[in-house]
DNA sequence: CAGAAACGGGG
DNA sequence: GTGTACGTTTCTG
């Protein structure tokens, strides 16, 4: 038996005699330090929630008898705080439960049920708490081959764990980033894949590589001139290979740049078996548009990661990297480019210092954007790929889900279609704007609420399970109208929703811990001499604010397991009472607001009581 | 006017 | 694959 310590770089299932197997992608901390290991678990099981209805022994006999599951396991959860049996449900493989959950759906037992539809590679990280891009230690026997591996990479280890995983250290670790770019013949406009060929491909990466694979510019000293374009793509491949990288990025490569290369590839009889298990590049099917994906490679696509991360009216690589940098970066027309390659001379070496200035801008926006989304996921505790390419409100989800998860409350179902096209139409009211007092302003004082919708979703204990509904349908709330005592509600401007005072609401008790956790990194950066360290803390105190920040927005998110249309309005309400409050009490102090959004404003002083309109009536 | 379709990024 | 983006703008009937 041997034990190693690794980093959870990537993980998946595969399917071995008809049993799912856990693989964890990783590379090894300390002993043998930085080599590739994947680690096979056999033991986790895949299984849902029922909900029964009526006689619980006649139930799971009727379920037996329908779908013939691997086990039934009699299981106390709590549904919106209040406790309720369930039956946990365990299936042979992943697959049975998107297959057996309509029948048992249907079961005149069967209330309802829980749980369905959480992939099994997150339901294995959540119910092992372990955490991708943190350090942990496995246990097990080291074997020399295992079904879908098929890496000629001699220093693979390969693991069969004896138990599954536990976590050591969650805390931040460096990882070794290459960046890539395509530049391809051009001569009809967007290029062909068909036709087109490759004539340079850009790496540069936080190891020092810096250079241009091509068939001509044997005279750049950043330049490796080959014969063919076949010799540019293998030579790439060999470069990724023996460099062990962590993680690659390119700028909207997922829809560009690793398609193209796939094509590519294939007329020139290429393999792109750049997967840690020797596996090739494939494509996920994730909506409308494909994901380009590596086995214990991660690729990231900085696009998608710039649109959520900055704000802006376009997204180009220049654009956004003047945005980051202040700076412009080269540039070459992009229906020129053919030209450039043709010429042969000085417009050919332009094309080469802009082939070099794409890929290491792009490593340099890497460089600059990740560590705050290798918080998240330290933070929400899903895969780096799957944290890049989520929606905020997907983050805040996951990260719930986990929280439901130690604290035994079983998560709401995702809506059904209609109930996702009700939701779309449900419009709510925004934060209060006074429209700006036209003019040149002086001596203007500024006031804002720190973190105003958090904080009002704590204080309000703002939460779909505490919120009184008249139906009864949350019997630890109210049973009926007559039997409520105000007193114990917190009740919202506009809509008079209620919310009781106690217990704690599942969401404000989850953002209060974020918070909290917010401010005791906040003290430790402040301790901090270091200044690398301080950094990190930096990073890690952004990552929960935007965490919290997502937090309010996500009651009006259409998709959310926890949607409350009650409490989207009920934060928005009681935030236009608040600044409208605190707008009325400097005025007592003889500050008029002359301009005021959502959760500050700006005021003048006017000792003599009179606002600007007060002064625009008496000069007409 | 409402619902459908296109668009973004990339060369 | 315990799956199927997304929000906005422009087009079309």
């Amino acid at each position: 038996m041997e034990k190693r310590k690794m980093i959870i770089i990537d993980i998946d299932y595969i399917t071995n005699n008809d049993k799912a197997v856990v693989r964890l992608f990783g590379k090894t901390k300390g002993e043998k330090e930085g080599q590739h290991i994947i680690a096979l678990d056999e033991t986790f099981e895949p299984y849902l929630y029922v909900q029964p209805k009526g006689d619980i022994e006649k139930c799971i006999d009727q379920i037996e008898e329908k779908i013939e599951p691997k086990n039934i396991v009699k299981v106390e959860m709590k549904d919106f705080q209040i406790k309720k049996q369930f039956l946990k449900v365990f299936f042979n493989h992943p697959q049975d439960v998107p297959q057996k959950r309509d029948t048992l759906r249907g079961l005149e037992c069967v209330s309802n049920i829980r749980e369905h539809d959480i992939p099994f590679y997150r339901r294995y990280l959540i119910d092992n708490d372990l955490f991708p891009m943190g350090v942990v230690e496995v246990e097990g026997e080291l074997i020399d081959s295992y079904p879908t591996i098929t890496s000629e990479d001699k220093s693979l280890e390969i693991m069969k764990l004896n138990h599954s995983p536990k976590m050591v250290d969650n805390s931040y670790q460096s990882f070794s980033i290459l960046s890539f770019d395509l530049e391809v013949y051009n001569p009809k406009g967007m290029p062909d894949s068909s036709k087109d060929e490759i004539i340079m491909i850009g790496a540069a990466s936080n190891t020092g590589i810096a250079k241009v694979i091509s068939t001509k510019g044997e005279d750049l000293d950043f330049v490796e001139t080959v014969p063919t374009e076949k010799d540019m793509i293998e030579s790439f491949v060999n470069l990724i290979k023996e460099n062990n990288f962590d993680i690659i990025v390119g700028y909207n490569s997922d829809n560009f740049d690793f398609p193209y290369l796939r094509d590519r590839a294939k007329i020139l009889g290429v393999d792109l078996d750049l997967g840690m298990d020797g596996s090739s590049l494939k494509f996920l099917r994730r909506g409308y548009t494909n994901a380009a994906t590596l086995k214990g490679l991660i690729h990231v696509d900085l696009y998608l990661v710039m649109r959520r991360y900055m704000n802006l009216d376009r997204y180009t690589l220049e654009r956004v990297y003047l945005e980051l940098f202040g700076e412009e970066k080269i540039d070459v027309p992009g229906d020129k480019i053919y030209q450039y390659w043709d010429s042969d001379s000085e417009p050919l070496n332009q094309l080469f210092d802009y082939s070099l200035d794409d890929t290491v801008s792009t490593l340099k926006i890497a460089e600059q954007t990740l560590p705050i989304n290798l918080e998240l996921t330290r933070v929400v505790g899903q895969p780096f790929f799957d944290i890049t390419r989520m929606a905020t409100g997907q983050q805040a989800e996951w990260y719930l889900v986990r929280k439901a998860f130690e604290i035994d409350e079983i998560v709401p179902n995702k809506p059904t279609g209609q109930e996702f096209r009700n939701r779309k139409h449900a419009s709510n009211v925004g934060g209060y704007v006074k429209e700006p007092e036209v003019g040149l302003h002086e001596n203007l004082v500024q006031f804002d609420f720190r973190s105003l919708y958090p904080s009002l979703i704590i204080s309000k204990n703002i939460s779909p399970d505490v919120l009184y509904r008249e139906d009864g349908s949350l019997d630890n709330i109210a049973t009926d109208i007559g039997s409520v005592d105000e007193e114990d509600y917190y009740i919202s401007p506009e809509h008079h929703y209620m919310f009781k005072k106690f217990p704690i609401g599942f969401i404000p008790s989850v953002i209060g811990n974020v918070l909290d956790e917010r401010v005791r990194i906040k003290a430790k950066m402040k301790k901090s001499t270091d200044y690398t360290e301080r950094m990190m803390f930096d990073v890690q105190q952004q990552a929960l604010k935007r965490l919290a920040n997502t937090m309010y927005g996500v009651y009006g998110y259409s998709r959310f397991r926890w949607y409350s249309f009650e409490c989207a309005q009920a934060i928005t309400a009681w935030g236009r009472e608040n600044i409208k409050n605190a707008m009325k009490y400097a005025e007592n102090y003889g500050f008029y607001a002359i301009y005021a959004d959502t959760d500050g404003f700006y005021c003048k002083y006017r000792p003599d009581g009179l606002t600007e309109e007060d002064l625009k009536a008496r000069r007409e």
